[in-house]
DNA sequence: ATAATAATTAAATAACTATTTAATTGTTTA
DNA sequence: TAAACAATTAAATAGTTATTTAATTATTAT
C-alpha cells in the first residue's frame, strides 16, 4: 500500500479525485481535461489506486476509475473543512471547463 | 504560501512534526533524532514554516520552533485516526492554552 | 484473420526535491 | 577582539518523481 500523503501532494491527482467526484470515468475522458498524455495520466490513476483511493473495473476494452469514496471524500473534505482547501472553486473549475469544450 | 500538501508529503517533515507536539524545540534538538545534517533539517524546517505548519522564534543564537497549532493540530489528529498516532499529550496541551486564554 | 480502439507497460529523459559539503551570518563567551 | 557556537544560506550532487515516445496487451468490429 503505497503513501496516501504523496499521493495527494500532487496537484493533478487532486484534480483527478475532484473530476472522479461527480461519477466514475475512464481514462479516455479523463485525459481530456489534462495537458499530458495518456501513459502519464495511467501512471497517476496507478498510484491513486495504490493508495487505496480509486478503483478500478474492466469493462470490454474500458476500464472505469470511481473515488474509493470512503477513503477520499474524507480527505478532501478534511482539507477543505481545515484549510479552506477550496473544493467548491475548483469544483466549479472543472465545470465550467467542461462546459467551454461543448 | 507554501503548499500544505507537499509540506506534509515528506516522512521526515511529519516527524518533525510529530516531536514538536510535545514542547517547542531547536535544531540542534530537533537534529539529534534524524540521520541527516543540520543543513537539511533547515530546508525542512523552512518549507514546514512556509506552509504556517509551525512558527520560529528567535532568541539569542537559538531558534525555537513550535506547531503552529490550529493549523497542525488537525491533521496530526489526523494522522491518529489513520494511523493510531499518539496524539493525546498535544490534545491535553491545546486544550489546556485554549483554557487560558479564556 | 485483420484493423481499430482503449489502455497499459517499458525505457528514456526531464523536472523536481532532498541532502551534502563549504561558506556565511549573527550571537555569546573568554 | 577573537574564538566558539547555533543556525543558516549557497552551490553542487544524489535521488526521486513525472512525463514522454515507443512498444505491447487485450478487446471489439469488419
Amino acid at each position: 500500500m503505497e503513501s496516501v500523503w504523496k499521493a495527494v501532494a500532487d496537484d493533478n491527482r487532486r484534480e483527478i479525485l475532484m473530476l472522479l467526484r461527480k461519477k466514475k470515468m475512464t481514462p479516455g475522458e479523463l485525459t481530456e481535461h489534462f495537458q499530458f498524455t495518456p501513459p502519464a495520466l495511467s501512471s497517476h490513476l496507478r498510484i491513486l489506486k495504490n493508495a487505496d483511493l480509486v478503483t478500478e473495473e474492466k469493462l470490454g476494452k474500458n476500464r472505469f476509475y470511481s473515488l474509493n469514496e470512503k477513503k477520499s471524500l474524507e480527505i478532501l473534505n478534511y482539507f477543505e473543512k481545515m484549510w479552506g482547501y477550496n473544493l467548491s472553486s475548483l469544483k466549479e473549475f472543472v465545470e465550467n471547463k467542461e462546459k467551454k469544450k461543448k
